[in-house]
DNA sequence: AATGAATGAGAATTCATTCAT
DNA sequence: GATGAATGAATTCTCATTCAT
């Protein structure tokens, strides 16, 4: 069985990695708002003052945690998208990846969707510029597809954002429990690549 | 002039009206756990205490402004979609309006996907229903416009969700300011009707 | 019986004259590092959160406290600086006044000798101004002095730096509790006018 | 070269001089509230921990800093008065010692004067204690004085307070630094000897 | 109804002190 | 002896909520 690379998040011995790894875990289950630093350093196994340690104050421990797990889940997603095969096969790749990490940290879901704490300017704009790193490596696969004639000829920009959002659906997990991941994630591909509408249409809309 | 049913929202002369509207700019700009309830009623131009006339405390604010927010952004969208035209066209006419509100409102994407504040069990159940409703009549119109052939014989459960995630596409609106709304829209569409891929296709994945 | 123009100290019925006579009485009692906010709170009969309604901290309840309490004295010590008399007159006046004010006000001494707190480099700026600006005033009262022949002629910048030396007799009051306040100041007066010498003598020194 | 008593102060090469030279120049600076146990061992170049081994507590080391310094001071000062030639001689010399160390230890004043730490009991009284016996010194040179003619005939114990007062000038350092020492120092001792006024007068006050 | 000064429960944060290395 | 990472008791400070006006 092979070593998902974010299934250990912060498994580390060092406080701080500890520390990181009980803010997780705080903060997906009560938010941000509702977690105590206390909690934090209960779940942690350290004491209070030693946060205070690792990082300035709640709302850095906050940050740095949010940070980490964006950037392994992105960095592992990039490592589909740079792999093996066609720009369609690695699109598909990243695909699979990205539901089974949701799948495996059902906390994660909570941090995306529910409670991204205080809307730190500084925390805001890091993950916009992730956001905008990653649909550019997207953007680059599908000009690749399109150069191969795998894809369709179609605005690549906007289609790397689209595949992108189709990514959101993270935020329906816990929506949708009664329909399978294996049953949604076949009809996401095959939408992805067919489309919705049985008869090729482009009509201008309105 | 037409009207439009969620462009002015809040907009009414009363109270309640101003602190809602104080709240969704702070809530919005601030985050829950860094909003203060003396922001809300400033923004608001009302006293402190006055919201405590129409309001339980400020979880309560959070959990109203949220629900009217959703609930008038959902009906409008209900409204395309129970409206004229075929199940595509109605699908169509929800994915631009959704779009026209989300540029009109653009704090709202903060709260559809990020910061839906604490984890007030209340308002996470309402918003799990909201969902799902609305999911359920995404399904309905995909069920039909699969009976009179418009789509391709899919699994309609999935494909709504797989609609709703598109609409989630609101996110992306601070990530890349630099594609217009209208080659966005064309594009989403496009690949909505007809997919990525340029041949049909759907090998097993993996 | 005259009013004594310092004796009143913050007897003012607002709560920022309430929070500063408590937070006199605590620094005094406990000095600076062992004075809680809460012991302030509870002598000024106001809730804690009250105190920041006024002020920024602690350390700013401390620094407004002692800049009003060095003004307050100060001032009183100047009007007798300029009031009716000789020099000679007034410089007496000056002293008699300040040890009046001391026997009133034991507390003051402890601020005076004992904790002046954190040494805020606001507060002591503020003070080396205050003392430069006072022996200012006692200089130009011994120049006229001199002028008009009633004192010696020496350095009177010099000479107003050990008037404002002697004041400083405060800092005594613990320790001869044995010698009465009426011995002691005449005594003083009599060696600040006539010198400790039986002889008149200016050898150079060494 | 000689060795000054107390220029040298905790200049041996120990530990325990190490923290108390180190204790002295945070004190002196922050204040006894806002120095930090770690700054002290940061300026005496040891380990926090290392602290501990020599002193009790921060309350300790404050109170063996001060009293080493006061007790040197004091006795390099007791020295002069009991040496060689009259009384007035002494006495000057003490002065003119005084000011010698003040000039090489500017931060000394802040201990003299103002910031002698939290409201310690037991320091509190040993600096009575000390304080009185240095004025009974005083004392007993000026009685020496009076017999032998040297001195005008005043009350003793009450111009020991005087001259003690008047060593209280080590204050005024930061006050005025555009007055030369020598000045000063001359200025004094002529105001000492000779009094302000230049007609003796003793008329009653008030 | 409307207000905002006042409050204090509750959380964040500090820092003297300990103790394993 | 020396150290400094770790700790939690003790304090500062915040801010939702109340209530007299």
């Amino acid at each position: 069985m092979d070593h998902h690379p974010t299934s250990g998040l912060w498994s580390g011995p060092s406080k701080r990695d500890a520390i990181l790894a009980g803010a997780y875990r705080a903060f997906a289950r009560y938010g941000y708002a509702n977690t105590k630093i206390e909690t934090i350093a209960e779940l942690a196994g350290v004491g209070k003052g030693t946060i205070y340690l690792y990082f300035e104050n709640k709302e850095d421990v906050f940050r740095q945690m949010v940070k980490e797990l964006i950037e392994r889940h992105l960095d592992a997603l990039r490592g589909r998208l740079s792999g093996d095969g066609s720009p369609g096969a690695r699109l598909l790749a990243v695909f699979e990846l990205h539901m089974a990490i949701l799948k495996r940290h059902p906390y994660s879901f909570s941090l995306h969707g529910r409670d991204v704490g205080p809307a730190d300017e500084d925390l805001r704009n890091w993950l916009r510029e992730q956001k905008r790193r990653f649909i550019r490596d997207l953007e680059r696969t599908i000009e690749e597809g399109i150069r191969t004639g795998e894809f369709r000829r179609v605005n690549a920009r906007s289609a790397a954002l689209w595949v992108f959002a189709l990514l959101g659906i993270a935020f329906l997990e816990e929506v949708l429990q009664d329909v399978g991941w294996e049953d949604r994630l076949k009809t996401f591909i095959d939408l992805m690549r067919n489309g919705l509408w049985s008869q090729p249409n482009d009509t201008a809309l309105v």
